[in-house]
DNA sequence: CCTCAATGGTCTAAGACTAGCCCAATCGGT
DNA sequence: ACCGATTGGGCTAGTCTTAGACCATTGAGG
C-alpha cells in the first residue's frame, strides 16, 4: 500500500526465468489457448524463432520439452512441423485442487481480480466506440461460434469469444493482456465439468454482453462482464469446497 | 480480427531486447514514474541486481547509462549509491510532438486504449469491494496529497495517486499493469503545461473517482475515471494539432 | 522413379550473461 | 587517527544464447 510496496512492483524481476523457459511458456499458451488448434501445426522453426525472438537452437530446446510432455508431434521432412496433439483434459476436481495448490490461493485470486478488471476494461471500451459492420459481424460469428460448439471445441472456442473482445478494441496491449489474463486461469477453467444448466447460463451470459456492446451501453457490458466472470468465479470455488 | 492476428498476439518476441535494454526500461520506469523520487537513491548493487534477477554487471551498465544520460548521480562510499537527478522536463508542445514521433499515432492510440481499460478496471474492481478503514485512509490521503502538491511533485504525485486505486485491489498483476500502461504515455502528459484551469478540472475529476469508489459504485468509477483520462487525452490532442 | 522444395536435425564459433570473488572509496563511530 | 561497515568498481571462469552454415528426411509432382 505505502512507497515500498510500489518498489516491489516496479523493481520487480526483469525476466520470468530463461529464455528456454519463457518460450516453452509462450507455445504452451498458443497451444492451450487454442490459438493453434489440435491437429494444427506450429510455424515453421525458423519463421516461428524470428517471431519470438530467439535462436532456432533455443526454440527447439523448447518445442522438444513440449514434445517430450505430449503436447506436440514433431514430424520431419516437406509437410512436416510441430503439430498439436493436445486436447484438454476430461474435468476433474481431482486437477482443480491439485492446480490451484500449485499456484497458491493468492495468486489465484489475483488472477481473477485481474482477469474481472481488463476483461470489463476491454468490454467498456468496446462499448464505448463506434463500430463497424464487420466488427459487429466478428462478435456476432463468434457468439454464434461457441454456442454451436461442440463439446471438444467448447473451451476454444469461448477462449476465442472472450480475446474477440479485446481484439476488436484495436489494442494490442489489451489484446496480449487479456490473453495472458485467460491463460492464468486457463487450467483452473478446463478443471470446471461442463455441465449443461452452466452451458445454458453462459450462453445467456455471453449474449448479454454482446448486446450491451452492440448497442453502445459501457455500464452494461461492464455489468455483463462481471456478471459472467463472477459466476465463472462462484463455480470454481464450487468445485474447490 | 482473424485467427491470424491471434497467432500475432500469442507468438510476439518473449523478450523486448536483450538483458542491459529491458534493464534500463524498467529502471527508468521506476524513475519517471517517481517510485524514486529525485534526490533519493536506488537499492544498493547487490540487492537491486537480486530483486530484478541480473547479475551485477548487467544492472551496473543499466546504471552507467543512466548516469551517462543525466539520470543518477552515482557515489562511492559508505551512504553511497545511485542518487536520482532526474527532474520532469519543463512542459513543451514541441517536446511533445516528438515524443509522439518517436512513437507513432497506432502506438500512442494503442496506448491511451490500454491505460483506459485498465485504470477504468481497476477502479470499478476497487468500488466492487468492501473497503477497510487503512484503505478508504489511504485513498483519500493521495488525493489530498496531489491536490496540496506542489508544482514540481505534481506528476509523482497524481502518478502516485492513480496507481494506488490499482494497488488497493490487493492484485499485483493488476498494480503493475497499471504502471505500465501509465509509464507508456509519461513522457506525453509530462509535455502537457500545466495550467491552473487544467489543475482545477483535474482536481474535480479524481474527487469524483474516489467518491465513486468509496460510495462502492462501479458504474460511476468506471465513468468518473473514463471521464478523467478522456479529458486528459483530449489535452493532449489539442497540443497535437 | 527421380527431382526438388520445404522442413526438421546438427554443429561451430562468437557474443551475452552470470556467479563469485576481491579491490577501492567513503564515512560514522571509537 | 584508526577501524569497520557499507557501497561502488572491476576481474575471471563458466554457462547460456545466438547466428549461420550444412545435413537428413519427407512427400508431391513430373
Amino acid at each position: 500500500m505505502d512507497e515500498s510496496a510500489r518498489l516491489m512492483t516496479v523493481l520487480r524481476p526483469v525476466r520470468a526465468g530463461n529464455a528456454f523457459e519463457e518460450t516453452v511458456e509462450r507455445l504452451l499458451q498458443a497451444i492451450k489457448l487454442g490459438v493453434v488448434p489440435p491437429g494444427d501445426k506450429l510455424p515453421p522453426e525458423r519463421e516461428l524463432a524470428a517471431r519470438l525472438g530467439i535462436s532456432r537452437v533455443t526454440l527447439r530446446e523448447a518445442i522438444r520439452a513440449l514434445s517430450d510432455a505430449g503436447y506436440l508431434d514433431v514430424r520431419r521432412g516437406r509437410y512436416g512441423g510441430a503439430f498439436v496433439t493436445y486436447a484438454p483434459p476430461q474435468p476433474d476436481a481431482g486437477d482443480l485442487r491439485q492446480a490451484v495448490a500449485e499456484m497458491g490461493s493468492d495468486d489465484l485470486s489475483d488472477a481473477l481480480t485481474f482477469r474481472l478488471a481488463v476483461e470489463c476494461g476491454a468490454a467498456q471500451v468496446l462499448a464505448s466506440s463506434e463500430l463497424t459492420e464487420e466488427q459487429r459481424a466478428v462478435l456476432l460469428r463468434r457468439l454464434e461460434e461457441v454456442n454451436g460448439a461442440a463439446i471438444e471445441d467448447y473451451r476454444r472456442l469461448d477462449t476465442a469469444f472472450h480475446l474477440s473482445i479485446a481484439e476488436l478494441t484495436g489494442s494490442t496491449l489489451l489484446a496480449t493482456t487479456c490473453a495472458d489474463a485467460r491463460s492464468r486461469v486457463g487450467d483452473l477453467l478446463n478443471a470446471i465439468p461442463m455441465l449443461q444448466v452452466n452451458l445454458d447460463h453462459t450462453a445467456v451470459q455471453h449474449r448479454a454482453i454482446v448486446d450491451a456492446i452492440l448497442s453502445g451501453d459501457p455500464d452494461a457490458a461492464r455489468r455483463a462482464v462481471t456478471e459472467h466472470l463472477e459466476a465463472t468465479a462462484a463455480l470454481l470455488r464450487a468445485f474447490l469446497s
